[in-house]
DNA sequence: GGTATATACCTCTGAGTCCTAGGTAACGCA
DNA sequence: TGCGTTACCTAGGACTCAGAGGTATATACC
């Protein structure tokens, strides 16, 4: 339970690797700031879920991985999403909006509708 | 991993059953029918994950259950929101519009505006 | 040359959530 | 009497996430 941060990540922390991945190849610590800069810090990506996440990805065969050195000049591995990942990313979003609007429904719906 | 259809569920249970507790008083299997039918079948509620959840708002204070008779004449356990559980009710809703819309934000993020 | 900061990777372990699978019981109807 | 529905419950395992810890290198600063 805990606090509110963390409450609903489930699920999500993949599907929004895929997205990301989905417009270029990037690394776990790009992936993690691209996130919480687009987010505007609302979602924050901590690296115990990320690493396990990407690894787990990886053995679905979902993103592959390969090393490279980042504009930084430093040794980084660079996570590229499959034909499969496409698939499944394109799944994922289309089953999370079916469920973000069925939930928004139980939030919403008025008790006269019942 | 499994299917998507439990993928996201996470926390959201609660948060159903805290909303759905706030139009009346209800029993547990009354909570699962209506958030399902509410929901097209979308979001399907296992006893298994329903009990133990109100059981847990209950020990948090968030509901207080009281044994009463159902319009089919049943035994069942009428559960319904302390001042807590609206308050809980309400912090939860708005970090859900939050979260949704961060994640929404991800998603339809294009890279050019990274 | 030494140190701090940021970048970048990783794993172990605990806490928590959900589901599967099983069980109990009573009502109404055929 | 038997069946379907309503209504409750728990034990166990699978899984996810976060906290805390560890490694290493490049750059900037002193």
């Amino acid at each position: 339970m805990a606090d509110a941060s963390t409450e609903f990540l489930k699920g999500t922390l993949d599907l929004m690797i895929l997205k990301t991945l989905s417009w270029a190849p990037a690394h776990g610590y790009g992936i993690a700031r691209w996130i919480e800069r687009c987010t505007d810090d609302v979602l924050e990506v901590e690296e115990g879920s990320l690493y396990p996440a990407l690894h787990k990805l990886e053995d679905e065969g979902l993103i592959t991985a390969e090393w490279g050195i980042t504009e930084h000049n430093r040794r980084a591995k660079f996570y590229r999403l499959t034909t499969v990942g496409k698939r499944r990313l394109a799944s994922s979003h289309a089953y999370w909006a079916r469920f973000a609007g069925a939930v928004s429904k139980v939030l919403e719906t008025s008790p006269a509708s019942a």
